[in-house]
DNA sequence: TATGATT
């Protein structure tokens, strides 16, 4: 599939109008200007973490349904993801079952929402702005009230300090229509709110990729070595060192001392070494288990590339047990530390690297 | 109940 398909399509999708028919007996519905009618197919993805490449995604929401087209958005320039994507399903209700099983899910540091996409075009982009100098009192909904009469807004958001919950002042407004955004610069900017003492700067949101490569590795340190809060002890921060290095310079520095001691400890192969990642087992799943437990149970220790819950092939419930491929080892090790044990409902999970046991003597 | 593979 092109990955420019959701893109080229949605540009030219101008209206989200009543949608008329092709004409085919079975051919889509089709809107005013001809462009197939992806409002009830297509999702946009945001808040995803920076890493997380395009196949991953489309593993995550291949998970619920076949998925028509989906594109990680990403700067034309450096490659870097922007943090948001679109999936298109085939069936309008794999979406509906994607928005209601996958939004929210946290992903590391991330919760991703997941909601319709908004039809694409011109008028709509870059109509984010960026507010600072409010007022800590202001709540979001007053921030809404004061920006509203310029134009309908889609989202909203004041940033709290992490610890104290208290506003940090900054805050974010996404209008419908980027000619909204300009009136509310020019109305706002410089402005001071009702009872306000300092006046409100309003300019537009730099795009997520906009980062200086320093901000870049100043942001990668901070998301990985806050990524873990529990107790920790000197192995596991090595691990932690070792994943910030090799994400920072884009290079496996798995040692061999670690892994060599860790396999012939335990006396078995380790196959969940492989080109395409960690392979991890996971027993104790219940017969109601599926994808979606897996993908919240260990995306938030890293990059999850894979995961698969075993069915019998007559019942389709899950048969106890699953896999999870996850693609750095200190992320893998530390899930496996982290879970194994872990009470889901009333089982305990038991969490390891798969084994190898074809030559088991 | 304990290590897949309807790709």
């Amino acid at each position: 599939t092109n990955p420019n398909q959701i893109i080229s399509t949605m540009e030219t999708q101008v209206s989200n109008g009543p949608t008329s028919n092709s004409g085919l007996p079975n051919g889509p519905p089709l809107s005013a200007n001809g462009a197939a009618d992806d409002s009830k197919t297509n999702l946009i993805v945001n808040y995803l973490p920076q890493n997380m490449t395009q196949e991953e995604f489309k593993s995550l929401f291949g998970s619920i349904g076949e998925i028509e087209s989906c594109k990680l958005v990403r700067d034309k320039i450096t490659g870097q993801s922007l943090g948001y994507g679109f999936v298109n399903y085939v069936d309008p209700n794999d979406a509906d079952k994607a928005i209601n099983t996958l939004n929210g899910l946290k992903l590391q540091m991330k919760t991703i929402k997941v909601s319709y996409a908004r039809p694409s075009s011109a008028s709509i982009r870059d109509a984010n702005l960026y507010v600072s100098g409010l007022p800590k009192s202001m709540s979001q909904k007053e921030m809404e009230q004061l920006f509203s009469q310029y134009g309908r807004i889609i989202t909203s958001r004041i940033l709290v300090d992490q610890v104290t919950g208290v506003s940090r002042g900054v805050g974010f407004i996404r209008f419908d229509k980027r000619i909204e955004a300009e009136e509310a610069i020019k109305g706002l900017n410089g402005q001071k709110p009702l009872g306000a003492s300092e006046p409100i700067t309003v300019k537009f949101a730099n795009n997520p990729s906009q980062k200086t490569g320093q901000a870049l590795l100043s942001h990668l340190y901070q998301t990985t070595a806050r990524r873990y809060t529990g107790p920790l002890h000197h192995q596991t921060q090595r691990f932690r060192l070792d994943n910030l290095l090799n994400m920072a310079y884009g290079v496996k520095r798995f040692s061999p001392i670690t892994i060599d001691s860790m396999t012939s400890l335990a006396g078995v192969n380790l196959t969940g070494a492989s080109s395409g990642g960690w392979c991890i087992f996971v027993y104790n799943l219940s017969p109601e288990a599926d994808e979606s437990v897996l993908w919240q149970l260990f995306g938030p220790f890293g990059a999850v590339t894979n995961v698969k819950v075993i069915r019998d092939f007559a019942t389709n419930k899950c048969k106890g047990f699953g896999f999870v491929t996850m693609t750095n080892y200190e992320e893998a090790a530390m899930a496996i530390a982290s879970l194994n044990g872990y009470r889901l409902g009333d089982r305990i999970l038991q969490v390891s690297f798969k084994t190898s046991k074809q030559h088991k003597p």
